[in-house]
DNA sequence: GTGAAAGCGCTAACAA
DNA sequence: TTGTTAGCGCTTTCAC
């Protein structure tokens, strides 16, 4: 059952048989088939924990989510996961399970810190007591998604992102532009969403375009959420609807388009649309987005804790690229 | 560092010590007490690799799902997740990676045996390989979604869900009725997939409504793929139109709404379509669906499995709930 | 190229 | 109620 089986089978110690097992190189070949052969026969499994306890090593990255079920999370989870598989790693899987989870209590879980290598965390905003409780545990960390002080991190560069977004819509003639943002509904991330909104803000004034504060909505993040604020902007007298708004998210901008055809409006005549992220419903919807990969950011951060795990130095990434994807929910405005 | 210096530092015996951590009956409350306050001021932080090589367990369950950014699957991930983290358990996941990734290699990543209690496996369909590998691995198993022969499961009733569909389209008054179904992308699972069309060529048998071929489309169970079906179906003379559509999912059927809407179509004057899941974005876009609960899926999952884990006989699981909702998006056909 | 022995940090009898 | 003594299955010096 265990390498000691093989030990006594090929009537070679535990000590060459777990070099065999491993390939090093002091091992004589014909003894690394040997013992290959026979652990396949035997059927024999290697124990991670006991690997774990001898070496200090678990082979293992944890990841931490603020919730599980948004689109930007489960794509860089994927990433992380491609890289991590690739490397033999495996993924621990934290999820803070929303506003309401026990935050305090997943925190200081302290399996957290011996059961893995190293830890991706998922646009996490963290208080003074979290930072410092991961800080001690002294594991190599980035955090994908959102800038979080003192931790690497990878990420677009969301002031630039909506720069574009909104900078689309300027330059196709636009002036009386609507946004639609809002605090991200898990509550977990402050940062992006006021970088994006500051983006959109920065952009108007650069343009000499006044932004009246009922213009900027909220959309929760979410597609329900989008649906929602269409409404608010779009349900009124036609004097008084922007002929475009920008969406700080692309959920949120189908939820958007979803009103506006609802209400008769069509896009990108009377309306147009765009939105960010590069999610996969805006190709068949045809809308006009913001792409970023965060399938890519996930690759790039388990690469880049996984070389820190093998003593790499952290050096600073450089900021994810985004780019504008033009579709058909965007046009000139009419006269 | 470990249960030792704690031993130390209060002058108990490392055997009291582990009790006292773990909270069993037999120390002394007092001792319990000196004994946490010792640890938490040692900043002590128990290894789950010793503990797990000395008890044989855990305290981990594994999650294997052929891709991981499937609205079904993130959800019924949560709610295993959910459960887990209540029972103090860590969630490892192994994601197959879709039709292309090494599945093979997942499969016999050894790893998964010993660092891991238990599995829950995700709507996947096994060949007689990985079955073996995994019967083999004597881990209590569950699958989520589609039945697999001789492991237990949780999920919905497909055919009886399917039923449910086109059940309300005929009681409407349709007759002439299309159906989204199709081969789901990630290849991973046909039964769901066959249960369901199925279920649709029951309904309309039993009620006498004819079936065209042309009216069978595959729609691989995508938002993309749901807006091509949509087009294939009524992108044509409105003589050859259906006045409803039944889809094998929500992510299609929402697809044809948008064609729909892109035509000009009136939903549900024009054409009335429902889906099956009960997906977020149903609701605000009005979709009539028969939602089923996935997160709930899969918390019994994990209970089930916990309490295998713990002894208890793995009884057989009712069919998981699935319950009609119909919105905005039915109707009686026009004349 | 291989073996012997000493742990890694914890739990689980068995005593006391 | 607490302590003693063996391990759990592997890796790793240090010898040979």
């Amino acid at each position: 059952m265990g390498i000691q089986e093989i030990a006594t089978v090929t009537g070679l110690s535990k000590a060459t048989v777990s070099r065999a097992l491993r390939g090093l190189p002091t091992v004589a070949d014909t003894t690394i088939d040997q013992v290959r052969r026979v652990a396949d026969e035997l059927g024999y499994v290697p124990s991670s924990a006991a690997a774990g306890l001898a070496t200090g090593r678990q082979r293992a990255v944890g990841v931490v989510v603020p919730v599980i079920d948004r689109w930007f999370y489960v794509k860089a989870m994927g990433g992380v996961d491609a890289e991590l598989r690739r490397a033999g790693y495996d993924l621990v899987l934290y999820n803070l399970g929303g506003p309401d989870g026990d935050r305090d209590r997943a925190f200081r879980r302290s399996m957290l810190r011996h059961r893995v290598d190293a830890l991706v965390l998922l646009s996490l905003v963290l208080d003074a007591t979290e930072r410092n409780e991961l800080q001690l545990s002294r594991h190599p960390m980035i955090v994908i998604g959102g800038p979080a002080p003192g931790i690497r991190n990878v990420g677009v560069d969301d002031l630039h992102v909506e720069g574009l977004a909104v900078g689309h819509l300027l330059a196709l003639g636009h002036r009386r532009i609507a946004y639609v943002g809002g605090q991200d509904e898990a509550g977990m991330n402050v940062a992006v969403p006021y970088r994006r909104r500051d983006g959109f803000l920065d952009g108007m004034r650069a343009a000499g375009c006044p932004v009246a504060d009922r213009w900027l909505v909220d959309g929760r993040f979410s597609f329900a959420g989008g649906v929602a604020a269409g409404a608010a902007l779009l349900d009124v007298p036609a004097r008084d609807r922007p002929t475009a708004v920008s969406c700080a998210s692309d959920e949120m901008a189908l939820g958007v388009l979803l009103t506006a055809a609802r209400l008769g409006l069509r896009v990108p005549e009377d309306l147009s649309v765009v939105g960010i992220d590069g999610h996969e419903y805006g190709a068949p919807a045809g809308l006009t987005t913001v792409a970023q990969d965060p399938e890519a950011q996930g690759r790039t951060a388990a690469l880049a804790v996984l070389a820190e795990v093998d003593g790499a130095p952290a050096d600073l990434l450089p900021a994810a690229p985004a780019r504008l994807v033009v579709r058909r929910s965007t046009a000139a405005p009419r006269i």
